[in-house]
RNA sequence: GCGGACGUGGCGGAACUGGCAGACGCACCGGCUUUAGGAGCCGGCGCCGAGAGGCGUGGGGGUUCGAAUCCCCCCGUCCGCACCA
């Protein structure tokens, strides 16, 4: 009966073209289809939504992209996936927030600028058009309305108004710092832009640390909160550690160590030497300090006899590049020089030497430390090196065979400590240090102040403006945006052109009216990312960033999307900057988080390492997108891998996804030469039995949708449509109706992952829009068949199949496991030991 | 060194709370159809064995009627942090 039906199509599809695909007139052509509907989702708005939506507000967010060009594989992972979740929010009910916008300021454009001499303004215009084809050509809908883009003037007011409500309210300041400096490119990089190796990503120079006066948001001022309230997110548990572990709160004392004369007595008539530790309980076990060499004291410090050596070794590290001087390679070599100051143990009364050592940082703690080398293995290793005196003050265990203790157990040579366990002398340490006026016990982060200006041009101006009389003047409210001015010229110098166009240079001081010179440095453009998707809400504003309105509707975002690498830099500012906003009163003083749901997907690789443009190594989406189209090029991204995880481009299986295109348009096409052969009257169990698979798939594919299994969710899609070609190809053909039925339900899951043919199928079909249609619902009573198979298991090791009715009870189980022919060879008439029931899915009987 | 994730056929992976290991796809093999196939449809496909059967989720132990899944000890891979006192 197969032979005969595909004999009829043959007759029926003579057609020129020997390549042409057997369902006939209608072929599946995604170029057309694909452009067709993308043009109607955005011609009708469909994926538009206002701030007076009755539907119930969802915000699906994939994080903004830099606009480098056109799409590249990664962003097609990324808005995919989003993608997906806003159409299928949309289905069940939710008036979904899809906002899109660009991430246009940076320091590519104008890298492009100094080599090509195209204005970053025109570079990043005709990339943000790229990139938006992209999008749309992939099948990604957004509300165009509401974009952003961070060059935007009318974005640049409202970063520079945030920052200047940051300056009002002392969450800004200007400080000397660190800073990298690539000599080669003749600017200050962020860090991101610094290499494993120290170097310069963009010239190779090794970067310099540099004093330089720059901006720093206080961060640090919401550490706990942040800490916190990584508590109250649905993030990935990696992401949140990572941020916990970069936040670094670490809780101790600090106090002072009296500062020695030379006969080894406590100075009262200077300033004692302030160290943090984490182990007051050990102070007995202080045998020297060490300063870092940066610390402002050293010159003080040091004895005339030393000044030479520690000059020397100044200057050694000095030249010496953070990541080597970091380096734990060779840690046991701890390099250091005596002062040969010396500074007076609290606890003991003794005078210990004090040490320069580049494994003390002066950016975190006092800049100095107490040395206790019993517990501390640097300290042991300095201590071993230098010969200084190591004395225990926790007791090992007996079997201990290290060097430093670390561990738990009781104080020892520590006078009233004897005896403590750790967390007992810490506290019983830092009650005496405090009521002997030494010190206190003090709570220490390792996050720093962000540090924002950039000395770039392309970038969102610091609106400041320095007057000889008045100082550092913030740009009254009025005054913005003030916008990087276009007439500018573009050297290979590295030096930003902001720095010598006198018409940007010239102000007036806001407050004595007098000339005076603008900002040259402009922000990091993770200032601009801290904030943008607080602006989506409320697009249109004129008065404000937002509407606290607005925010309350939308934020916080229901589900963000984007790459693990932002982890730490963006999602902690973005942290920052929702809390901060949030206590002024711009935003609703109860958003303290800005994103409820994070999902992180992997990486895009090829051949092992990472695609990316600098490695040129890119696979375009383009010509995937002219050869099997948008939808197949979507479901290989969805069924490659689980979402979160690194996948290799190798692994892709672009045509299988196409052919199974294909198998669908020919199964759902009206017309189609595959269900020409169809039957009407009254239902078989085969149809029953389609019917409720149909179901199991909805209830299968709602489950896997919610929890982002997209992988498992195609090969849903792939099962039941194998199963349907096996049951429109049964001797009789298919029931009419429950093939039409059970294809509608596979159209409508489907429609999220595979938009365009599923629009065009259902348009077809039914003369309606898909992806309008409400999520279809499983009915449970239809999501058993009514018999299954139960597996019959002797000592647990399968032994028969039975089919049983899935209603069966224990006892009908059983009695059926043991009467089986396997069983009873087994049994061979004796009598089982022990028989476990899971009916209807399983018996085992024990022998 | 610390923290995290993970290890399943030739390959990517599936198995949600312990209950048929290998869904689905790729590759490969076979059949049908075809003048032709890099098209379509159907079927096969963990390993050993002629077979009954045995063995199988990195390795070794354990808990359990039953372990890819839980516990302990190793081995390996990837990612993040890396002298933070």
């Amino acid at each position: 009966m197969v032979a005969a039906r595909l004999v009829a199509s043959r007759a029926m599809s003579l057609t020129p073209d020997p390549f042409a695909d057997p369902a006939g007139p209608t072929r599946y052509d995604p170029q057309t289809i694909e452009a067709r509907w993308q043009q109607r989702w955005q011609d009708e708005g469909t994926y538009q939504v206002d701030n007076d939506d009755p539907r119930p507000p969802f915000y699906v967010l994939s994080m903004y992209p830099y606009p480098s060009g056109p799409a590249h594989m990664g962003h097609v992972r990324n808005y995919t996936m989003g993608d997906l979740l806003v159409r299928y929010r949309t289905m069940r009910g939710d008036g979904v927030l899809s906002p899109i916008g660009f991430d246009s300021f940076g320091l590519p454009a104008e890298n492009a600028a100094i080599q090509t001499g195209t204005h970053p303004r025109v570079h990043t215009e005709r990339n943000i058009e790229a990139l938006s084809a992209s999008l749309r050509r992939i099948g990604a809908v957004y509300d165009w309305r509401r974009m952003v883009k961070s060059h935007d003037p009318s974005y640049i007011r409202w970063t520079q108004w945030i920052f200047l409500k940051f300056y009002e309210a002392g969450l800004v300041y200007r400080d000397t710092a660190p800073v990298n400096w690539c000599p080669g490119c003749q600017t200050v990089l962020a860090n991101e832009q610094v290499l494993g190796d120290g170097t310069c990503e963009r010239s190779s120079d090794l970067v310099e640390r540099r004093d330089m006066e720059q901006w720093f948001y206080r961060i640090t001022a919401y550490a706990q909160e942040l800490l916190d309230d990584l508590d109250e997110v649905h993030w990935p548990e990696k992401v949140k550690v990572m941020q916990r572990h970069w936040i670094g709160r670490s809780e101790g004392a600090e106090f002072g160590l009296a500062i020695a004369d030379s006969a080894g007595n406590a100075r009262t008539d200077v300033e004692p030497l302030a160290v943090f530790t984490t182990r007051p309980d050990t102070s007995f076990g202080m045998t020297f300090a060490v300063i870092s060499p940066e610390h402002p004291r050293v010159d003080e410090l040091t004895t005339d006899a030393h000044r030479a050596e520690v000059e020397a070794f100044r200057s050694s590290v000095a030249g010496r590049s953070e990541i080597d001087r970091l380096s734990t390679e060779g840690a046991l070599d701890k390099r250091g020089v005596a002062t040969g100051g010396r500074v007076v143990n609290p606890f003991t009364g003794q005078a210990i030497p004090i040490f320069l050592a580049d494994y003390v940082l002066m950016t975190y703690g006092t800049g100095a430390i107490m040395a206790v080398p019993g517990e501390d293995q640097r300290d042991w290793d300095f201590a071993t090196v230098h010969g200084c005196d190591i004395i225990r003050t926790v007791q090992p265990p007996d079997d201990f065979e290290g060097e430093a203790y670390v561990g738990d157990g009781p104080a020892i040579n520590s006078s009233f400590l004897n005896g403590m366990k750790v967390t007992e002398a810490k506290a019983t340490a830092i009650t005496w240090l405090e009521e002997n006026g030494h010190g206190v016990g003090k709570v220490n982060y390792r996050l720093r102040d962000w540090l924002l200006s950039r000395q770039r041009y392309w970038g969102c101006p610091i609106p400041i403006v320095y007057c000889d009389d008045c100082g550092q003047q913030p740009v009254p409210e009025d005054q913005i945006p003030i916008e990087p001015p276009d007439d500018v010229e573009f050297m290979p110098t590295g030096r930003s052109p902001l720095t010598t166009h006198e018409g940007f240079l010239s102000a007036n001081c806001p407050s004595c009216g007098k000339s005076a010179r603008r900002e040259t440095d402009t922000m990091d453009t993770f200032v601009d990312s801290s904030w943008y998707f607080l602006r989506f809400a409320d697009p249109w504003n004129d008065q404000a960033p937002f509407s606290a309105d607005a925010a309350r509707r939308w934020l916080p975002v229901d589900q963000y999307i984007g790459g693990v690498e932002h982890a730490i830099l963006h999602l902690m500012y973005a942290r920052f900057f929702t809390k901060a906003l949030a206590d002024l009163g711009v935003a609703p003083q109860s958003l303290r988080e800005p994103f409820q749901r994070l999902f992180t997907q992997g990486m895009i690789r090829l051949g092992g390492s990472k695609m990316s443009k600098s490695k040129g190594n890119l696979v375009a989406p383009e010509d995937i997108l002219d050869k099997q189209g948008a939808d197949a090029l979507r479901l290989a991204h969805l069924q490659v891998k689980p979402p979160q995880e690194d996948v290799d481009w190798e692994d892709f299986g672009i045509d299988g996804c196409a052919k199974f295109l294909n198998r669908v348009w020919r199964l759902a096409v009206p017309g189609s030469d595959l269900t020409k052969v169809v039957r009407s009257g009254d239902e078989t169990e085969a149809d029953f039995n389609v019917d409720r698979a149909a179901h199991r798939l909805v209830a299968r594919i709602t489950d896997e949708y919610d929890r982002w299994s997209y992988n498992t969710a195609i090969a849903g899609f792939m099962e039941f449509t194998n199963m349907l070609y096996r049951y429109v190809q049964e001797e009789d053909g298919p029931h009419a109706e429950t093939l039409d039925s059970a294809v509608d339900a596979l159209l409508l899951v489907m429609a999220p992952a595979a938009p365009h043919l599923c629009a065009e199928l259902w348009e077809l079909r039914r003369g309606d829009q898909v992806h309008l249609e409400a999520w279809p619902a499983a009915d449970p009573s239809k999501l058993l068949d009514d018999n299954v198979t139960m597996v019959v298991q002797v000592n647990g090791k399968v032994r028969d199949r039975l089919e049983v009715p899935s209603d069966v009870d224990e006892a009908g189980a059983i009695e059926r496991a043991l009467a089986c022919e396997k069983v009873v060879a087994i049994l061979a008439g004796g009598e089982p030991r022990k028989v476990i029931a899971r009916p209807p899915k399983l018996v085992n009987v024990v022998v």
